[in-house]
DNA sequence: AGCACGCCGACT
DNA sequence: GTCGGCGTGCTC
């Protein structure tokens, strides 16, 4: 038997399985998902295996066999690997990038080499003075067991090469071996007797010196049930050996036991039960259910107003989902995944709930993992990589918010979660819920027949069969009003003299607030922003030497650091440029807002939420709860304020500067501004207490500010999309932007004109229409190569092209052959590529 | 991605 | 005459 397998090598070159013989103490345990060891070019790599088969496609006698199996359950099913396949494909990244995607970093393997003496090593070797004087030698004869080449090269860095000779020449023996980053964590436990009556009985008779021992087994018999090695010697102040004494004698037995590191060990969460449904929820409720009970592929585009009761609607969904004994998936973006999130569905679900996010430690998440592979859990919620749960056979699969940019991922494999989901669903027969106050205009125009049969995207519908259905829930649960709207002009409140920031009509909503003993929260839009550091003498800014970006200031250790590379240095006292004094660090606006606020309103008591203030692990959560407890007047923040939450008391929402999202270089910049502003606004009034929100905006005019005043979803779609088509942009159009880079310049311009070139031929000999008016139903332009946003990063230097592409025009293909006729004939590019597909942010 | 093999400068 | 620089090429 042969396994085709992935090996650990994210390079264009190795992104084909090899082949691998299958030794006989594996036969049978190798199967498509199994995560593997093999040696690969002189050295042991983590691998998947893909594919099994009869005969090899090479030689066989250059395969080499399997070296190990990593896992006893493997950690992907076939279907997963072949959802990798369907990734790798679409989103033009490796195959072992997307499959290591969807397991927990925990499990990614790395070689790790012990080293022992040779048994029949030539003695002479070892007799010859330069090596038995060697230090290194006599730690290894020390040893007990096999050393770690790891520890040797730590402790004895400058025999580096004494002691690959000492391999090399067979006196000592290598052994490599994929060791996870994590293991499973293991506890001793100590187990009660099995005989009680007998073990009573001991009890009695045992030698009177041994008060201790016989305090451990009375205990045992006392408390019966299996209690960790560690607890039980607290319990009872003695100690370890004590225990094992008894064990020894075998009265009670002491076994290793898997650990589940549990993030919310030790909470209780209320058990609630399903709340009655509203005729709006009812109705939704009712279409997907047919949809589950049919376990027809369908999926739904849920626009609910904020407040219209989502997540009820969720949860008794998954309910049905599961009385049908499948599992459910529930993507909720990073940001929104809170503690209340968190609590409703473990409230619902209780212990079958697994939860994923980033902020949990890569134990936990591997537990929380674990919990689902292993059939302990049912439902999971988390982010985006959630989409991979690996369920056996999942019924639903639920993404709220489902605008939010976080589902698509920045780095590679560069997937949208929607996507996936879709795409998972249709291989388990499973249902899709999109939902959203503010869908997607891709979403949207799926689901709805905005678009003509020819201005549809084709491939979009697509991947929708039968395209998704459009559920509505207009109205908030127990018909409570959306919250009143008011647009300030701050350009008047500046002809009327008043420079704060605070337009009149906000101060005194934040004052009537205060003296009724309510709570606001404030947004402050800062899109694309951040704390940089200009003098205000010669407008020097501080620039990352390696890329061109401004550095960002950190406050707290007053350095100055990269995102993007990481540099970091320290911030200057004096202009480097003009040496005057005058440099200043702009704050991140968020601290300046809270500075007024203080000046206004003297006792004001104000959250702030911000980078700066969230990076702790459960800071967030810390604030919030504060915020809930009515511990604060004010929850001022960026975007974080504006997701998923709800406090009964909130009945002012303030948005600072509504316009500074408006106008950036983005052709979603308009949809992203009404999306945050509607929901920002659900913030208020979602309880008894009416809401009322005020937008401070320097463009009344613009239609994403009006209609989101008016709570006008349909009317921003209406105008977005004359815009969309007139520019030729998603949804009449799918992207694809091809990021170059290189150190040399003149290397780069070479391979991007070279890349734009090809693909320009390649589009015209497939016969697919090149104009972007064509009114075919398949066009594809491309546009640059032109520098990227970020002309240079890390010293390359960046240029971009962006693919417009309509309709099944095989665009993704040509990309790769234009790509594959670039490169060498191992596959290696002549310049670093990166491809993104479907990009949400062309910054 | 690594690591090996392979062809040209500063040292014993 | 050798050690070692990192430029192509391959990994079942």
């Amino acid at each position: 038997m042969i396994a085709k397998v992935i090996v650990d090598v994210p390079s264009r070159a190795t992104d084909r399985p090899f082949d691998y013989a299958i030794p006989a103490d594996l036969y049978g345990w190798v199967e498509i998902g199994s995560r593997v060891g093999v040696p690969f070019g002189g050295r042991v790599l983590q691998g998947f295996v893909i594919g099994l088969a009869e005969f090899a496609d090479i030689d066989e006698s250059k395969l080499k066999p399997i070296a190990e199996l990593l896992d006893h359950i493997p950690p992907l099913s076939p279907d997963l690997v072949e959802l990798a396949q369907w990734i790798s494909d679409k989103y033009c990244c490796a195959l072992t990038t997307a499959l290591q995607a969807m397991i927990p970093s925990a499990l990614k393997g790395k070689a790790d080499s012990v080293v022992t003496l040779s048994e029949d090593e030539d003695t002479a070797l070892f007799s010859n003075a330069v090596y038995s004087e060697a230090p290194w030698l006599a730690y290894i004869r020390a040893s007990s067991g096999p050393v770690r080449m790891a520890a040797l090269q730590e402790r004895f860095p400058a025999d580096a090469a004494a002691i690959k000779q000492a391999v090399k020449l067979g006196a000592l023996t290598e052994q490599v071996s994929i060791r996870d980053r994590l293991a499973v964590r293991k506890a001793l436990t100590v187990f009660p007797p099995e005989q009680a009556a007998l073990a009573q009985e001991a009890l009695a008779n045992y030698p009177a010196r041994a008060a201790k021992q016989r305090d451990v087994l009375r205990y045992m018999l006392e408390h019966p049930e299996p209690i960790a090695l560690t607890a039980l010697v607290e319990a009872l102040s003695t100690t370890s050996a004590t225990i094992r004494a008894v064990a020894d004698k075998g009265w009670i037995t002491i076994r290793e036991v898997e650990q589940q590191r549990d993030p919310y060990a030790g909470r209780d969460f209320k058990q609630t039960e399903p709340l009655p449904l509203t005729e709006g929820q009812q109705a939704v409720y009712e279409e997907i259910a047919e949809a589950l009970d049919a376990e027809s592929s369908r999926v739904f585009l849920l626009h609910g107003v904020t407040g219209s009761g989502k997540t009820e609607v969720y949860l008794q969904t998954i309910e049905r989902c599961l009385q049908h004994e499948r599992q459910a998936i529930v993507l909720v973006p990073e940001i929104a995944l809170t503690p209340q999130m968190v609590e409703r569905f473990k409230g619902r679900f209780g212990d079958s709930v697994a939860v994923l996010h980033s902020r949990l430690s890569s134990g936990e998440r591997y537990d929380e993992w674990r919990k689902i592979r292993e059939g302990r859990a049912q439902v999971a919620v988390g982010a985006r990589s959630a989409v991979f749960a690996p369920f056996p056979r999942v019924g639903l699969i639920i993404i709220d918010e489902e605008h939010e940019s976080s589902y698509k991922q920045e780095e590679s494999p560069k997937y949208h979660a929607r996507d996936v989901a879709v795409r998972r669903a249709r291989q388990h027969g499973a249902s899709v819920v999109l939902g959203s106050a503010t869908p997607s205009l891709e979403s949207y125009a799926a689901a709805s027949r905005v678009l003509s049969p020819t201005q549809t995207d084709a491939s979009a519908s697509s991947r929708t069969p039968g395209g998704a259905a459009l559920l509505a829930m207009p109205n908030r649960v127990g018909n409570r009003p959306l919250p009143k709207v008011h647009l300030i002009d701050m350009r008047e409140e500046l002809k009327a003299g008043n420079r704060s920031m605070f337009s009149r009509q906000l101060h005194e909503a934040l004052l009537d607030r205060l003296e009724k003993g309510e709570q606001s929260v404030l947004l402050l839009n800062r899109r694309g922003y951040s704390t940089f550091v200009m003098c205000r003498s010669c407008g020097y800014t501080a620039q990352c030497p390696h890329c061109d970006i401004s550095l960002t200031y950190h406050q707290k250790s007053r350095v100055m650091r990269c995102h993007y590379c990481g540099h970091a240095e320290q911030a200057p006292e004096k202009c480097p440029s003009c040496e005057s004094e005058h440099i200043r660090f702009f704050g991140t606006g968020t601290q300046r807002v809270e500075e007024e606020l203080a000046k206004l309103f003297p006792g004001i008591r104000v959250i702030r939420m911000d980078v700066d203030t969230t990076t702790e692990k459960g800071s967030h959560e810390k604030w919030l709860t504060m915020f809930g407890e009515r511990k604060a007047d004010v929850l001022l923040g960026t975007q974080m304020v504006a997701k998923g939450l709800d406090f009964p008391y909130v009945t002012l929402v303030g948005v600072i500067a509504a316009d500074t999202s408006l106008h950036l270089p983005d052709f979603r910049a308009a949809e992203k501004t009404f999306q945050l502003l509607t929901q920002v606004a659900g913030r208020a009034g979602r309880h008894e207490l009416p809401g009322e929100v005020v937008i401070q905006t320097y463009n009344p005019d613009h239609y994403a500010i009006v209609t989101a005043q008016h709570h006008d979803y349909a009317g921003f779609v209406q105008e977005e999309l004359k815009h969309r088509r007139f520019m030729s942009y998603p949804p009449f159009c799918r992207l694809i932007v091809v990021t170059l880079s290189d150190e040399q310049l003149t290397h780069l311009i070479t391979a991007g004109d070279k890349l734009a070139a090809t693909l320009r031929q390649l589009a015209y000999e497939s016969g697919v229409k090149g104009s972007i008016d064509s009114d075919g139903t398949r066009f594809i332009d491309i546009l640059g190569p032109v520098a990227s946003p970020i002309p240079r990063m890390k010293d390359r230097y960046r240029f971009q092209c962006m693919v417009k592409y309509r309709g099944n025009a095989g665009a993704i293909e040509l990309l790769k052959k234009a790509i594959a006729m670039l490169s060498g004939p191992q596959g290696q590019p002549p310049v670093q590529l990166s491809v993104d597909v479907d990009p949400q942010v062309i910054l």
